[in-house]
DNA sequence: AGGATGAATATTGTATACAATTAACTCAAG
DNA sequence: CTTGAGTTAATTGTATACAATATTCATCCT
């Protein structure tokens, strides 16, 4: 197990809510966990908190980030900032393969919501949006957009209104249709869209996350 | 000296071209420089790496980041796609302070320039983008233009054709005055053109950066 | 001479011991 | 009871020793 696999498995386990934001992350109670010693645990969480999944604070320890409802306001202001004006620029070049890819990630999006596994919808959810800035031929944008996305998981974990319903299908597939029509404009206003009404879901006052158990959360 | 400040020493004299893209950092000479542990280099040189300014490679060390002509197109790129849209909204909502702020930037640079400085007006003139970023009031997209520039920064110390002219000093008070008058669409022109100005005068093919001595280039 | 081989050296990777700091607890005073 | 100081335990920060890997250099064979 090396720092990068063991950050690769805490984001996982983070990703798909199996750790909430605010638990405590001690490193010798890692490093029991993983058999690695507390510095390969100082190096991923390092890393993580690089990517603002978890948060370190001198002398005081490492915990899954918390954000905040300012915090959440402003990765979701930033996404609508970028990501239409990517979906955009995606319509224009889209090559079929593309759209066969989206499709396909539209279809084990559904799949999985169907067998009720709502963390790999979500990230299947956050991955089309990722795609769609790769289609642009923006690496380093790209790049950006998939922390944002990362990002936005752990807000909707903490502030997503009705954690049942699973409405993003229909604005998906809308989008994938006017990419796959070379549409640019309607491609941009449906992202925009999309966007606006991710946002305005979210219940930004709702606080409390229960902290569990990590051994029980981590493998082993 | 603890890792972070390390890491900003680092930085700093990476950004003022006191050491060449290239040039190797090996871990027992930089805690012999600045009477620290390999600990506490290790950890700066990641967060450097996290940052872009130097490459990492396992078991092979660090050294200052070269960016490729590739990664300097990628990087050109995104400025271009992000900053005209932040520099309109910054038009919009330009304040008093603001206009003083980029002002105070210019009249810094234009000093740095006379008094030789190139290094200082080059991290000045950076600043400039990234104060409009700021003034947009998006925060997280502020953050990213400032890696974006500070990538652009070891770009330019590779790729600048004319080592000589400042020739930018005019599109930064041109950018400028279209703010001050909080003409949006003007802001944003002038800035794809500021730009793509910058980004055509590059010339990718030239290499070959010296290795210098480091403990002559680093403090003590 | 040119290239392969293998020791010797240099450099990075990881674990662990110890220091510094913070958090938890005890117990007495009000 | 509650509060606070002082002590103990838990936790993180840093240095260092050792292991693993890469690099260098001399040597040998063709």
């Amino acid at each position: 197990m090396t720092a990068a696999s063991l950050a690769q498995d805490l984001s996982a386990a983070i990703h798909a809510h199996r750790i909430a934001p605010g638990t405590k992350l001690r490193e010798d109670e890692l490093s029991d966990i993983y058999s690695v010693s507390r510095t390969i645990v100082r190096s991923a969480l390092q890393a993580l908190a690089h990517q603002k999944l978890v948060d370190i604070q001198r002398n005081r320890g490492a915990s899954v980030a918390s954000p905040t409802p300012r915090d959440a306001h402003d990765v979701f202001e930033a996404r609508i900032m970028i990501e239409p004006q990517m979906a955009q620029a995606a319509a224009q070049k889209a090559m079929p393969d593309d759209i066969a890819i989206l499709r396909q990630h539209i279809a084990d999006e559904h799949a999985a919501v169907l067998a009720g596994d709502r963390g790999q919808a979500l990230a299947l959810s956050g991955q089309f949006h990722v795609e769609i800035a790769r289609m642009a031929d923006q690496s380093i944008i790209a790049e950006f957009v998939r922390s944002l996305v990362e990002r936005s998981s752990l807000i909707i974990a903490l502030y997503w209104r009705k954690p049942s319903t699973l409405c993003e299908s229909d604005a998906h597939h809308a989008l994938l249709a006017a990419l796959a029509s070379h549409d640019g404009p309607a491609t941009h206003k449906l992202m925009t869209q999309h966007l606006t009404d991710l946002h305005s879901s979210l219940d930004l006052h709702m606080q409390g996350s229960e902290i569990v158990n990590l051994k029980d959360a981590l493998r082993r």
